[in-house]
DNA sequence: TTCAGGATGTACT
DNA sequence: GTACATCCTGAAC
């Protein structure tokens, strides 16, 4: 199955966002295809998690879809402009989701480079290159997503995970590769849960 | 090369 | 009113 569809994200959230790593998001706009290979990932578990926004089972307007069935996106404004994209994780009713913060464009990098860098002017620099998707919110622009995409399913036409892609030459990711593990980015405020070793990233 | 500060809007106190 | 799962720019070295 190249796809992944609900049941690969009924699981433990911190497997998940490391089996996530050299997985291919896949974006279908209506200019055309945009193909992300993920090699950076973060996970949040409500339960037990003071840097979740669901944290001891809070639930509000925003953190209502954490707790939908595995699988569906959640996209929330950050700063006052930047979307962070995530994955819900585990049994509905349960808050956890993977967050998707950086990847590489390997189809699709001239439209990409368009929705981040606004025109586009033919040339892409390799320094360009490495700052295009290099972060949370430099991905989702890249990719063109923003809270319309909340609360929809993964397994959607609009944006979904496949873990190989056959007829663009995109293959599963080799189990040999290393996963770097180390602590989250940016949550110093969480204290205790801000050391927990839950960032994950590729080479 | 590193670092401080500003942009900016939504959620929640 | 305050804080925020960020990014970019410009100044100092």
């Amino acid at each position: 199955m190249a796809r992944l569809d609900g049941t690969f994200f009924l699981r433990d959230t911190v497997e998940a966002a490391k089996d996530l790593l050299g997985c291919y998001l896949v974006r279908e706009t209506e200019k055309g295809r945009i193909v992300c290979r993920i090699t950076e990932t973060e996970a949040y578990v409500g339960a037990v998690d003071k840097a979740c926004h669901a944290y001891g089972g809070r639930m509000t307007e925003r953190t209502r879809t954490l707790y939908a069935s595995p699988g569906t996106i959640y996209v929330y404004l950050i700063y006052g402009m930047y979307h962070c994209l995530n994955v819900v994780t585990e049994a509905e009713g349960t808050a956890a989701a993977v967050l998707i913060r950086g990847g590489e464009i390997v189809h699709g990098l001239e439209l990409a480079a368009a929705y981040r860098f606004g025109a586009f002017d033919g040339s892409l620099t390799a320094a360009r290159q490495r700052i295009l998707s290099n972060g949370p919110g430099k991905l989702c622009k890249a990719l063109n997503i923003d809270r319309s995409l909340n609360n929809l399913s993964a397994a959607s036409h609009p944006l979904y995970f496949a873990d190989e892609l056959p007829e663009l030459s995109l293959r599963k990711r080799p189990a040999s590769l290393p996963v770097h593990i180390g602590k989250r980015i940016g949550i110093d405020y969480a204290q205790e849960a801000a050391e927990f070793p839950w960032r994950f990233w590729l080479e």
